[in-house]
DNA sequence: CCTGTCACGTA
DNA sequence: CGTACGTGACAGGA
C-alpha cells in the first residue's frame, strides 16, 4: 500500500473531549436545551487540525467504559479528579457520531487508556518510518517523542492553543529527554491522574536528579550524594516513584482491533454529516466541513465514486469560446444534437441572488459521467448561445431559476427546463425545512479570488458533486412525483411558472428614489421628536428599540400594569398590549407613535432605498419553494408587506411606479379565499350570494344577525367579515372573542350562527381535518399536498395547530393554484399578443403590470381574461383593475 | 459574525 | 388560543 504524504495524526478523544468541554460554556446548546459545547469544541479542533496539519490518516481513541487495568495498580486512581460533568458524558456519543459520518475510526480497547491505544498505533508506524502527531492534552504522551517519528501536538487550555513537540520541545518543556518523562512525572507525581509524588520533589528537582542520574536505579543508588532532607524522603517512598513509573509507561503493543494500514482519511458521508450536524443544530460546523470537503482536503464525499465522471474539461474561457469547445466535443455534440437525454446543469454564483456574476457553470450528461465545467464570469452575449442549445435538448437542474434571471437580463429565454429539483422537492414535501428541502449540499463559501473567480479545483469539485446529486435526484423525483400524482401540478403550474417569476425579477419594479427619500428624511424629524418625547416622559433617555429596556421603563419605573407575556416569560409591549395602556399614561400614546413612524422609516424608508438598484428598479427575489401553502414568497426585498392600511403607510406605495411615459395595472382577486371556501363546501348560501354578485360581507352579517341585508348596520357587517376571515384560518371561538372584544361566550354565539346560516361550510372543514388526519396530509384540488403528521402528536397544543392548518391549507393553497396558473396565463397572453407591457410584481392576490398607454386597453382585456379564467370555481372569480401612476394611486 | 427574540408589515 | 410569510433592531453568545 501506498504511504499516504501527510502525517498519520492520532487524536486522544478522551483529552480532547475534556478540554473542549472545559473551553467553551455550556450555554451551546440545542434549542431543546442539550449542551453541545463539548461537540463544538471537539469539531473545532479537528477542523483546524485536518487545516493545519493535512493528516494523511487519521484515528481518534476514547476510552471504554468499565475501568483499566491502571485501577489496581493505584489506589484511588485518578480519583482526585472533580466529578465528570453530568453535561459531557451524552457528549461521547454525539462525538462519536459526528466521527463516523466523517468516516474516522474510532478506536476503543477494553481495560485500556485511549493513551495506550494512541501509543501502540504511533509506534507501530513510527516503526515503518512514517510521520505520527499524537494529539492530546495529556502530558503523558510526552514519553512517545522519543522516536524521531514521533510529534505531540499538546492541548495546552482552551481549543486553539497549541504547541507541537519533537524531543527538543520536550527538553525545552520539562527539563528531560521524552523517554525520562515518565520517571519525571513518577517522582512529582500527577496530580491529574491523583498519582501523589515524593514529597519534596518538584518538576525541577526531579529533572536535576534525572539528568545527574540518568534512571530511577541511577538515583537511588546515588541516594548517599543527596542532602539528607531529599535522601531521606526518597528513600521512604521508592517504592510509590517504582509504581507511579509502571503506570505512568504506557503500553506499545495493545491488541487492537484495527491495524495501521486499514486506517485512512476520507470517504466521509456528507448526508450522514448534515444529518449529524442538523440535529446537533451546528450548521456552522456543517458550512465549515463542506468548505473543507470542497478544498479537497477530505477526499470526496462518495467513497465509492472517488472520482465523479469519467471525462471532466474544464474550460475558462469566456463562454463564446466554450460553445466552440461544446460544438468540438464529441460526445457533447450528441446531447446538443438532440440524440441524447437532456443535460444537467449546475450554475454557481458568487453571492447574492440576481445581483452578483456567475462563477461557473457545470453542463453533464444525465448520469453525470460527463461534465463539462465552464469556470469564469459569463459575457452576457453568451447567454445566446447557450439558449440555443438548451432549447433543443431540454435541461434538468436544480433551482433554476436564477440562471433564467441572469439569461432573461440579458435579454434571452433559456428554454427547455425539464425538472428543477429543488421544486420537485418541494412538491413532494413542502412540509420540510428549507435545508431538510434542499436535498443538494451548499455551494463553497469560500471567497473567490481577485479576479472574481474560484479556483478551478475548487469550482471541480464542487460542481462535479452537484451534478452527480442532481443526476441521482432527478430519476428519483420524478417518480416520487408521479407516485404522489403531484406531476401535472408540476407540469402545469410550478414548471411553467419558473421562467415567468424569472422574467419578473428580472424586470423588476420601477421606483422613484425622491419619494422613499423624501418620506424617510420626514419620518426621521418625527421619530426623533417623538423618541425625545418618550425619554422626556421616562425621565431618563434609553433605547425605545429595545423591548428589553422598554419593559423596565413601563412596569417597573413607571409602574404600568403588565398584560399578557411572550412565549419566553416575560412581559409583551406590543401594540395590542400598549392600546390597553393608553389611558393610564402618556408615555403610551407616544411609544406607539414612535414605533409606527419608526418602523415605517427603518424598514420601508431606509432599508428599501437599498434594494433599488443601478436601474432605478427593484429586483426582488420570488421564492417558489418556500411557503408551505404554495404560496410565493418575496425576500431581498420582501414586496408583499409594502404597507396599505394606514395612511402614513400607504404613501410608500406612491414610490412604485411604471416606466417611465407608462402606466402601471394592479389587477387583484376580490375575495379570492372567501370564494374558495365558498366553492370548495359548495354552500348554497355563500355561493348564491357570490353569484348574485352581493356584497358578501353585508350577506353573511344578514345570515348571521337574521336580517335583511340591507339593513345590516357597518358594525355588524365588520363582524361578519372577521368572522369569516377567522374561519378561515381556523379560528375558534376563544380566537374569535378576543378579537371582537367580547366574551367567548357571545363569540361561540355568533359562530353557532354563521354554521347555522352557512351549515356546508362547517361540515367542509370537519371533513378537512377527518381527512386529513387519515391521509397525514392535505390535498388541494390541484394536488398539492402539504403533509400534517402533527395532526396525531400527543400534544394537545400542536394537534390543534395542524388541525387549523389543515383547514387553512386547502383554501389558501387552492388560492395560491388559481393565482400562479393566473400568473402564468397572464404572462403567456402578453408575449402571445406581442405586447410591450410586461408583469413587474405579484403579491399573493394581486397583480402589478406595467404597460405603454397605447397598449392600455388591450392589456386590460387580457389580463381580465387571464385572471378571471385561472380557475373554474362554482363562485366567478372577481377582479378589481385600477390604472395609475403609483401602486398607491393605482389601489382603489 | 451568527442566532434567537420581539415586534410588525402584508395577503 | 387565526393561516402564511420576511425583515429590522436588539441582545447575547462567539
Amino acid at each position: 500500500m501506498d504511504v499516504p504524504e501527510g502525517p498519520l495524526v492520532l487524536v486522544d478523544g478522551m483529552s480532547l473531549a475534556f478540554r473542549a468541554f472545559f473551553a467553551l460554556p455550556t450555554e451551546l446548546a440545542t434549542s431543546q436545551g442539550v449542551v453541545t459545547n463539548a461537540v463544538h469544541g471537539f469539531c473545532s479542533m479537528l477542523l483546524t487540525l485536518i487545516k493545519d496539519h493535512r493528516p494523511g490518516r487519521l484515528a481518534v481513541a476514547f476510552d471504554l467504559s468499565g475501568g483499566t487495568f491502571r485501577d489496581a495498580m493505584v489506589e484511588d486512581y485518578k480519583g482526585g479528579r472533580a466529578e465528570t460533568p453530568p453535561d459531557l458524558p451524552p457528549q461521547f456519543d454525539m462525538i462519536r457520531s459526528v466521527l463516523e459520518a466523517l468516516n474516522v475510526p474510532v478506536i476503543g480497547v477494553e481495560q485500556m487508556e485511549a493513551d495506550d491505544v494512541l501509543a501502540t498505533l504511533a509506534t507501530e508506524a513510527a516503526e515503518r518510518g512514517e510521520a505520527v502527531i499524537v494529539v492530546t492534552g495529556d502530558r503523558d504522551a510526552f514519553q512517545l517523542v522519543e522516536d524521531p517519528y514521533i510529534k505531540v501536538l499538546y492541548n495546552r487550555r482552551g481549543v486553539s492553543d497549541y504547541s507541537l513537540y519533537d524531543e527538543a520541545g520536550i527538553v525545552d518543556r520539562t527539563g528531560v529527554i521524552p523517554q525520562k518523562y515518565p520517571m519525571l512525572a513518577a517522582l512529582r507525581g500527577d496530580p491529574s491522574d491523583n498519582l501523589p509524588g515524593v514529597p519534596g520533589v518538584g518538576e525541577k528537582t526531579a529533572a536535576k536528579l534525572l539528568t545527574t542520574y540518568n534512571d530511577l536505579d541511577g538515583i537511588f543508588s546515588h541516594l548517599d550524594e543527596l542532602t539528607p532532607k531529599l535522601r531521606e524522603n526518597l528513600a521512604a517512598h521508592e517504592a510509590l516513584a517504582r509504581n507511579n513509573l509502571s503506570v505512568m509507561t504506557l503500553v506499545r503493543n495493545v491488541p487492537l482491533p484495527v491495524d495501521v494500514d486499514e486506517l485512512t482519511i476520507g470517504g466521509w458521508s456528507i448526508e450522514q454529516l448534515t444529518s449529524v450536524f442538523t440535529t446537533l443544530e451546528m450548521q456552522g460546523q456543517l458550512r465549515r466541513w463542506q468548505q473543507l470537503l470542497d478544498q479537497g482536503l477530505l477526499g470526496f464525499a462518495d467513497p465509492s465514486s472517488p472520482v465523479l465522471a469519467s471525462t471532466v474539461e474544464i474550460i475558462t474561457e469566456e463562454f463564446e469560446q466554450v460553445t466552440i469547445e461544446i460544438a468540438s466535443s464529441a460526445q457533447l455534440h450528441e446531447l446538443l444534437t438532440g440524440n441524447v437525454a437532456p443535460l444537467l446543469l449546475a450554475p454557481t454564483w458568487t453571492g447574492e441572488a440576481g445581483r452578483s456574476p456567475l462563477a461557473a457553470l457545470g453542463l453533464a450528461t444525465m448520469d453525470a459521467s460527463h461534465v463539462y465545467l465552464v469556470a469564469g464570469p459569463l459575457a452576457e452575449e453568451s447567454f445566446a448561445l447557450l439558449a440555443e442549445s438548451l432549447g433543443r435538448v431540454g435541461f434538468s437542474g436544480h433551482g433554476v431559476k436564477e440562471l433564467l434571471r441572469r439569461a432573461a437580463s440579458c435579454g434571452t429565454e433559456l428554454p427547455g427546463l425539464d425538472l428543477d429539483t429543488s421544486i420537485a422537492a418541494y412538491l413532494v414535501d413542502a412540509s420540510k425545512d428549507a435545508y431538510e428541502l434542499d436535498a443538494l449540499q451548499p455551494l463553497p463559501s469560500s471567497e473567490p479570488t481577485e479576479a472574481g473567480l474560484f479556483a478551478p479545483a475548487e469550482v471541480s469539485t464542487t460542481l462535479q458533486r452537484r451534478l452527480r446529486q442532481i443526476s441521482l435526484l432527478v430519476p428519483r423525483l420524478r417518480q416520487q412525483l408521479e407516485e404522489g400524482g403531484l406531476t401535472s401540478l408540476y407540469e402545469t403550474v410550478e414548471r411553467p411558472l419558473v421562467a415567468v417569476l424569472a422574467r419578473m425579477e428580472a424586470v423588476g419594479i420601477a421606483v422613484d428614489r425622491a419619494v422613499l427619500v423624501q418620506l424617510e428624511a420626514t419620518l426621521r424629524d418625527e421619530t426623533q421628536g417623538l423618541e425625545a418625547k418618550v425619554h422626556e416622559l421616562a425621565g431618563h433617555s434609553f433605547n425605545v428599540n429595545s423591548t428589553q429596556q422598554l419593559r423596565t421603563v413601563l412596569y417597573d419605573e413607571l409602574g404600568l400594569t403588565p398584560g399578557k407575556k411572550t412565549k419566553t416569560g416575560s412581559y409583551s409591549t406590543d401594540a395590542q398590549t400598549l392600546e390597553s395602556l393608553r389611558e393610564d399614561h402618556p408615555i403610551v400614546d407616544t411609544l406607539l407613535r414612535y414605533r409606527e413612524s419608526e418602523k415605517l422609516r427603518s424598514t420601508y424608508g431606509e432599508a428599501l432605498l437599498v434594494e433599488v438598484a443601478a436601474d432605478s428598479r427593484i429586483h426582488a427575489t420570488f421564492r417558489q419553494t418556500v411557503a408551505r401553502t404554495g404560496r410565493l414568497s418575496s425576500e431581498h426585498p420582501n414586496l408583499h408587506n409594502i404597507p396599505v392600511r394606514t395612511e402614513g403607510g400607504r404613501r410608500f406605495r406612491g414610490a412604485f411606479i411604471p416606466r417611465e411615459g407608462w402606466k402601471l395595472l394592479v389587477a387583484d382577486y376580490d375575495q379570492i379565499e372567501l370564494r374558495v371556501i365558498a366553492h370548495l363546501s359548495g354552500d348554497p348560501g355563500l355561493v348564491a350570494a357570490f353569484s348574485a354578485g352581493d356584497d358578501i360581507h353585508r350577506a353573511v352579517a344578514g345570515g348571521v344577525y337574521g336580517v335583511e341585508p340591507a339593513d345590516v348596520t357597518h358594525a355588524q357587517r365588520e363582524r361578519a367579515k372577521m368572522v369569516s376571515y377567522g374561519l378561515a384560518y381556523g379560528m375558534e371561538a376563544f380566537g374569535l372573542s378576543r378579537r371582537l372584544g367580547s366574551s367567548v361566550e357571545e363569540a361561540k354565539e355568533i359562530m353557532d350562527r354563521y354554521f347555522a346560516a352557512f351549515p356546508s361550510v362547517q361540515s367542509y372543514m370537519d371533513a378537512a381535518v377527518v381527512a386529513a388526519r387519515i391521509e397525514g396530509q392535505t390535498r388541494t384540488e390541484m394536488g398539492r399536498i402539504r403533509p400534517l403528521p402533527e395532526l396525531k402528536d400527543p400534544n394537545f397544543r400542536i394537534r390543534q395547530a395542524a388541525e387549523r392548518q389543515a383547514m387553512n391549507a386547502g383554501i389558501q393553497g387552492l388560492a395560491a393554484d388559481i393565482f400562479k396558473l393566473a400568473l402564468i396565463r397572464l404572462d403567456h397572453a402578453l408575449t402571445e399578443a406581442n405586447l410591450e407591457a410586461r408583469l413587474v410584481l405579484q403579491v399573493h392576490d394581486e397583480v402589478l403590470v406595467e404597460s405603454p398607454p397605447q397598449e392600455a386597453e388591450q392589456v386590460e382585456a387580457i389580463v381580465r381574461a387571464a385572471l378571471g379564467g385561472a380557475g373554474a370555481l362554482r363562485v366567478p372569480l372577481e377582479l378589481s383593475l385600477n390604472w395609475g401612476d403609483s401602486w398607491a394611486t393605482a389601489k382603489s
